[in-house]
DNA sequence: TTGTAAGCGTTATCAG
DNA sequence: CTGATAACGCTTACAA
């Protein structure tokens, strides 16, 4: 484990600060000396010295991406997206943080001691005032270190939070509210305007790329107000996570619309997570709780496929005795039994458009944040309820 | 951008070299001294310097994890159980070849350039020696630098394409063929008994966890013959890959076996990945030809949506008019329409012990070679042919 | 265009 | 148990 920069140039007669500037290329080399070293690195099989050169340089080519879960397609296909931007020069050190806060400020911290060149943060947010307090605290570091930060998937860090900027260019964005929606529905949650993180533009500030949830979930539960369907049951995700609560938002806005939110909260159970058993247990928890609904809402599609499970087993036919719909479009949502009507949110894109911007490879939308769109789409585990067909 | 070890030092009143040995906690370290070099930690808000600390010690604690992508559910998993094992103090490097040789090889060297402490290698092989020869330089650098090298998903790598042990502890391991049940069906490639790395312990040697690609495929081929079914289609993956020719190998195994051999070949067709669209086309392409199969195999469950997909929009139910059976059991198959019949290999326990093997935790398998046991999983896409019912 | 030399922040070896 | 003091391998002004 040896061959260092020293044996490369010793080998083709140069200095070391030559061979560096051959092999980084930011520098003029004489072609034939140029050529000389490249030769002595074939003939050495000479590859860097990561650390080495990161300390020297006070930087490295690694990208964090924290997740939830890797294997949840809503993460992979993100993380895939990431990667697949920041290609080969980069690598992208990918975080499970199971969803547990205390795993997410560890690794923010992990990751800054690497030095990352950037970091993009997937998924929605734990919304704990504490957490957000340190989640911002290790934020500002990394930027204040030089790395860029983006979010994908989760709402504007606050102000507050991230100690606000140099003053001047911190503009707050246009936005009224945490999510694009929010203030139509009142949770009582999304509160003051403004208070956002604004984009410095390429330098060091944090870039949002928020998921409209709460529009997807209003498109949604509109859809199956406009089937005739009254009593709609909710297994929502786990409990103040943000994803989870603007999708509940914008179900209860499109509830009130049409009066229905009286009984949407004995109509709502939380899963513990995105995951099939919740939606197994979370539909069986509903159907034990007396009146049944004609129509289930799950947090995701992976949930959604629980409940229809769980519906499947206690004998009822997805949509004939019962509506489900899930979240996020999966690519194996059309597959299901019945196939899943949905709201797609262009995960991909997102996550490539995150890898750009990490990599500052595109620049900041105007105010530092911009909403991902959230498409509805209708298909065959919706239909109206028995009194209506 | 500033705080480095030095300026804890000062605020602590103690010497450098203290307080690096009250982070690192492997050396002792009077109560008081460290309670006062914590504060000033603290307070400081120090996060050590990975380079540095990765430059002086010659280790760093990354950990390289190869996959063809990250989005796809096979590799999704393996790659997040990885991730459990290593946990919080080793950081997972998540690479995406894409299926490429030349990627494969670029990222091998990349890590090698961070110093990764460890590298598993999931998926897959492509079967072209050149690319094996190439593969194998790399590995043996890998390890030769002290990383430790863990191929999960593939056949273990020919003594040849790594360049031999040290002699002596390279004990040949105790299998045949480069799979499980190889020997049985004569595959040509499978060539000669042995000629594998051995596992030398704890110390430099490959790992492999080698799934029973032929094993399982055998199995539902034979399960299918059982039913009635004797023109059965395959739409394989990708050509040269090990997976994909494993797979392939079993199925003809457990044909010839049968005598059904003769038309395998008119009623295989290859994908370009293992995808959705693969299998759509594969399964036009296989309607397209002639007498028509009565059951369709596919390379894995995704592919296996994709060829259900087409049945369908072709006017043909499945299992009623043609039987369909992926691979891999990924975790929404049981919700596809109808359920699909598949062979589960447990790739999350391959995964997490892939982790713990290239942590260290584990020790190598006799001849440094287990393979991950592949299960047949019946459900409700095959039935018996109309002929049979 | 190329060489020289001073760091970069830790760890590890030796004394004390 | 603690403190100097060399490495560690590379980058980058500054010279030549």
């Amino acid at each position: 484990m040896a061959v260092t920069l020293a044996d490369v140039a010793a080998r083709a007669g140069v200095s070391a600060a030559t061979v560096s500037r051959v092999l980084s290329g930011n520098y003029p080399v004489a072609a034939h000396t140029r050529g000389r070293v490249l030769r002595a690195v074939e003939e050495l099989e000479y590859v860097v010295n990561g650390p080495a050169s990161a300390l020297a340089a006070a930087s490295s080519d690694l990208v964090g991406v924290l997740v939830n879960d890797i294997a949840d397609p809503f993460f992979g296909i993100m993380a895939s997206a990431v990667q697949g931007e920041i290609g080969d020069r980069k690598l992208a050190v990918v975080c499970n943080t199971g969803g547990s806060p205390e795993r997410e400020l560890t690794y923010l911290t992990l990751l800054q001691r690497q030095r990352a060149a950037a970091v993009v943060v997937t998924g929605g947010a734990v919304e704990d005032p504490e957490h957000q307090a340190a989640l911002g605290a290790r934020l500002k570091r990394l930027t204040e270190g030089g790395a860029r930060v983006v979010l994908c998937g989760r709402p504007p860090m606050r102000d507050e939070a991230v100690g606000g900027g140099t003053g001047a260019a911190g503009a707050t964005g246009t936005a009224a509210g945490t999510e694009p929606g929010a203030a139509a529905g009142g949770a009582p949650e999304d509160a003051p305007g403004g208070g956002q993180v604004g984009g410095r533009g390429a330098d060091g500030g944090i870039v949002t790329l928020a998921f409209d949830n709460t529009g997807g979930a209003r498109r949604l539960t509109e859809h199956l107000i406009s089937l005739g369907h009254r009593r709609i049951g909710y297994v929502a995700g786990p409990a103040h996570r943000t994803t989870t609560r603007h999708r509940l938002d914008g179900h209860r806005q499109a509830l009130e619309a049409r009066g229905l939110l009286a009984d949407a909260e004995a109509l709502t159970v939380h899963g513990w997570a995105y995951d099939r058993p919740s939606g197994y247990d979370g539909a069986l928890e509903l159907l034990r709780r007396g009146t049944a609904p004609t129509a289930v809402l799950a947090a995701n599609d992976t949930v959604a496929l629980g409940v229809c499970a769980a519906l499947r087993d206690q004998g009822l036919r997805v949509p004939e005795d019962i509506s489900v719909a899930g979240f996020d479009d999966f690519p194996y949502s059309v597959d299901a039994y019945p196939a899943l009507t949905t709201v797609r949110i262009p995960l991909h894109s997102a996550g490539a458009r995150a890898g750009r911007l990490a990599l500052g490879r595109e620049g900041a939308p105007p105010g530092g944040v911009a909403t991902v769109p959230a498409e509805l789409i209708v298909r065959a585990s919706t239909a109206p309820p028995h009194a209506f067909r």
